[in-house]
DNA sequence: GATCAGTTGTGACAACTGTCACAGGATTTT
DNA sequence: AAAATCCTGTGACAGTTGTCACAACTGATC
């Protein structure tokens, strides 16, 4: 498929204005990747952006020691904000983005977002929208972590990925999900065995399914 | 003094483009607000745009029970980030704005935003620099909420308000404190008394001394 | 200076979370 | 099928945080 087919049917806020994708049919570059490889590391400056076709990438934060969380996911029809505003600013990573799974990307050249942003009122509503969806996220995380316990942040979690996948069944062992909330494997393992005894999941080797 | 020269002092971002500071200038409406005026509020509509000159705006996020977290100030020189792309959406507001500390600020007008964006590259820019410094503040919020201790997001928290105070002098109450962490009066004071006892700061009626 | 409202201090207790220790399943490799 | 490795379950314990109860202090007003 052309990019500009792939664009059309992904990227529907794109869709308004035919010579804004036009221009990125011509200056993108589509681009296949695998699980776990690491798109974006810290502190390495922007080269690409990314503007998602099939696929997820997480979006991590990490601490200084080595701890880490995830912040959110790049879902299709999706670009990585940070990226777009970090190339804009010409400065470092703060993030690391990592493949969560298998994804098909357009890759727009760093150099071309003057242009974009310059020459396409359109390109700058998405750039709009998908910073405020992702605002969004973490300002929900900010909420759900100064109010709520560890439950229903994991509860959260799970179903969140679960939409993501559009699967209730997550393959994820409990060491991973601690990773990835920041928290430890027990803790984890204890909480998914009350949501089990709640009704809320059930459990297998990696493999979590909600019901 | 003059909307220009208070943009021209107080919005070096903008500066770089005399074109834009005319415009500016000749759409934005200064105004004066008091301290606990509240600005915005959930739910609602967005109708201007605010430009701090001087004082201090602070911007929640509200639960559905009642409680709520401060997620940022907005300081001279910037605008309310989520206050544009809300505005840009035609959405409704899901953070509350209240003044902190007595604010001068430029208000322009939601419908010209369009103008702004269109014509304007700088505007864009401008934005994204605040969409930036913002997003960082709320994703280091999250790296505290998940590896720190209560202990160290207040004492972050007296730090970045002494900073922005440019005073070593807090006047807050416990509570006061308290609500904005999203956290209860007696943990607050618990942990005050035990900075105090290491000598991070020092305790009088409604006044906190950075050491 | 007595009263009162608002603010701060503190002990007791329970729930939650992280860590350590170790056991026992499940899967893969040999 | 034995061994090795990875994954999960669980008890014990300590530190943190939220809540309740109540005392004590401060500043303002009468």
């Amino acid at each position: 498929m052309k990019v500009a087919e792939l664009i059309k049917r992904d990227f529907p806020q794109l869709a308004v204005s035919p010579l804004l994708l036009l221009e990125i049919s011509k200056i993108g570059v589509l681009q296949t990747f695998k699980k776990d490889t690491i798109l974006l590391k810290e502190d390495s400056y922007i080269k690409v952006i990314p503007l998602v076709v099939s696929g997820l990438i997480k979006i991590y934060k990490e601490e200084e020691n080595g701890n880490e969380v995830l912040l959110y996911y790049i879902k299709p029809g999706e670009t990585c904000i940070v990226s777009v505003i970090t190339a804009e600013k010409n400065e470092r990573s703060n993030v690391k983005g990592v493949v969560e799974e298998d994804v098909n990307i357009i890759l727009i050249p760093k150099n071309k977002l003057y242009d974009l942003r310059k020459k396409f009122p359109d390109w700058n509503l998405f750039i709009y929208n998908s910073f405020n969806n992702k605002f969004d996220e973490v300002v929900d995380m900010i909420k759900v972590l100064t109010f709520s316990n560890k439950e229903k942040r994991l509860y959260d979690f799970l179903v969140k990925k679960a939409a993501l996948k559009k699967s209730n069944l997550i393959q994820k062992t409990h060491q991973e999900i601690a990773n990835e909330l920041g928290s430890s494997r027990e803790v984890i393992s204890r909480l998914l065995k009350k949501l089990e005894k709640n009704k809320k999941v059930s459990l297998a080797q990696k493999e979590i399914k909600i019901l």
